[in-house]
DNA sequence: CAGGCGAGTGATAGCGCTACCATTCACAGA
DNA sequence: TCTGTGAATGGTAGCGCTATCACTCGCCTG
């Protein structure tokens, strides 16, 4: 065997080869590469286009071992839907693919399901933990975290704890945005189904519900409100009570997809059409939004692009804390996105025209 | 600072740490980490205590940098289920973990989206690609990979490429186990909604039905099948135009679950009780079947599973190539599961007695 | 013009692990 | 007895990168 030919085909450009092509030192590149100042433009243009000349690209291990910066993150979870779950770990995924940090990933069940999972993760040294709903909103975790001081973050919560960091969108702002909008769409009386009494978020959307109604001189009234538990059964039955009123309405604002689509089905059930007859919208875009007919209108969460901050703010608290310093917690607020479909359109009129 | 305070909360054990505990080399810690042979039974035991007693994990990156081992794993998707993708994300996520190798994941859109991302892994330096479907049983992408000469694995293939490793279930044995478990149910009259012509499998779980009837001794009739296209409204316009007919079927037996939604939405609509007046089974298992109400009686496949495998062989098959050897590839068969729900009874019956 | 300073760069020494070879030892066959 | 062999272990040298400190300038200050 002549030379060293080794994994990726070959393809194994290091850092001193671009050093050598450009003539400084691989520490000069080093420097380029993660974008420390102290380095000449010059310089660093040089570096940049043999870096794009030789294709090259940097060994994660080989940074993380050196930089002893690799941390473990475990990104907890417990039944989230399916569709919010990958979403998050694209986002997670892309992140920490861009950090080089190591990620665990534990489901835990019920309520001691909980306490398993962090004695294992205390276990497995993780650094950092990554909360999505409905954990993120739990008192409880939020706790435990606390006294195991675990750094962690909260990705889509509604109720931050405010010694922790988050990242969410405002629910209030975003069911307030979706009302305004069917008002816009000339709907006057608009429905809406609530989601489980339980969760924070259910109360921050029906009163965002509420202040557009009353923003736009509308008057919210109760029978116009029906109480649903985020399922697509509860959904169905809301609608139904409120569908069969003598002045049913012609929107109808539903706290969540699943509820939405039952929502639609039990609309078709009576023989009214989705939107001519009803406009039906949602909230979360997750895949049931756009697998049931008419695909729904809906509020749409960068869940991915949550996810992928969450990771950052989560490691960058980890870092401060390492080196001493205190660290206040940030709370991250993205955009929210309103998701035209199928389902929604002026009152009496077709979606498509 | 007195001494080397670092990262994981000054966790850092390493395998010196291990070896001097023990009083061997950390070579032979190394070799029992690995699972190596050559370690004496009882100098093997004895590192293991020791591991369990510092609590030792090991270091992924150093042990990748080391071992040269560091393979990057692409998993390219195109537009699949988003629940589908969290249990596949899962499943790699597992293994990769274990296995220290490097995850790209990439969308890729289009049928030119997927020479952009091949380019794209190209430049990367990826050592492999993890195809789920709808990609893994495309030729094209196969032929391109196969001219890049990347290793890759298909999960949840129907059409698995003879020279390329695969992990699957059998979609025919499948739909002919839920045929069968219909009849044993007691129907006879059992309605079939096919998938989207295009897609093999569609096929396969075809002929599933049609030999489960055939082995019971009932004639399997052209009019008892709709053709479908994996979509929520063509399963709803199938089971409306089968449950139409004067002798409408007792069951529906849709090819996905999607389109087992739709045929639900349908029945409602014609005023029939699921499952009382029919009963509506599905195939995959993905959050819509556990979403709509009543909740789907499907077929499941271990997506997690087979993921977490197929990253496995891939692994596998990188390293045998790159030691010169020759790789024959494996086709793995999992089991698949019938998931009894709501959807579904004998019939004439509630699915509650 | 000595002295100081800070920007830009290079040399060196590992990070924690494993590949590779050397070494030891026991025991079989000549 | 002398190799030969193979099993069990240790020593050494990096993997590709970065932390750290040392160094060289040019330029400012007194």
């Amino acid at each position: 065997m002549a030379r060293k030919v080794s994994r990726r085909g070959g393809n194994i450009v290091t850092i001193h080869d671009v050093a050598r092509h450009v003539g400084v030192s691989p520490m000069t590149v080093s420097r380029v590469i993660n974008g420390e100042k102290n380095v000449r433009e010059e310089t660093r243009k040089k570096v940049a286009e043999a870096i794009e000349a030789l294709n090259y690209s940097p060994n994660m291990a080989a940074r993380s071992l050196a930089s002893q910066d690799s941390s473990r993150i475990a990104l907890i979870y417990s039944n989230p839907s399916m569709s919010f779950l990958s979403e998050l770990l694209l986002g997670i995924l892309h992140q920490s693919s861009q950090s080089g940090c190591q990620l665990i990933i534990e489901s835990c069940e019920g309520p001691e399901g909980v306490a398993d999972v962090l004695d294992k993760l205390k276990s497995l040294g993780v650094d950092g933990v990554v909360l999505p709903p409905p954990l993120s909103d739990s008192t409880r975790v939020a706790k435990a975290l606390r006294e195991m001081g675990l750094p962690f973050v909260g990705v889509a919560t509604s109720r931050p704890s405010p010694d922790a960091a988050s990242v969410s969108i405002d629910d209030f702002k975003a069911a307030f945005a979706m009302t305004q909008r069917l008002i816009a769409l000339g709907h006057r009386r608009i429905g809406f189904i609530k989601g489980h009494p339980n969760s924070y978020y259910s109360q921050l959307r029906h009163e965002g519900y509420i202040a557009a109604l009353t923003k736009a001189g509308l008057t919210p009234e109760d029978k116009l409100v029906g109480q649903g538990y985020f399922t697509y059964r509860s959904g169905f039955d809301a609608a139904e009570s409120l569908l069969m009123r003598d002045e049913r309405p012609t929107a109808l604002f539903a706290s969540n997809d699943d509820m939405a689509a039952g929502a639609v089905a039990s609309a078709h059930r009576l023989g009214l059409d989705v939107p001519k007859d009803v406009t039906i919208v949602g909230f979360d875009d997750t895949s049931m939004a756009s697998s049931v007919w008419p695909e729904l209108t809906t509020v749409r969460q960068p869940i991915s692009d949550m996810a992928s901050l969450g990771l950052k703010m989560l490691l960058e608290q980890i870092r401060t804390r390492r080196s001493g310093q205190p660290y206040a917690p940030v709370h991250e607020i993205r955009d929210f996105a309103i998701i035209e479909r199928q389902s929604s359109s002026p009152p009496g009129e077709d979606a498509t025209d």
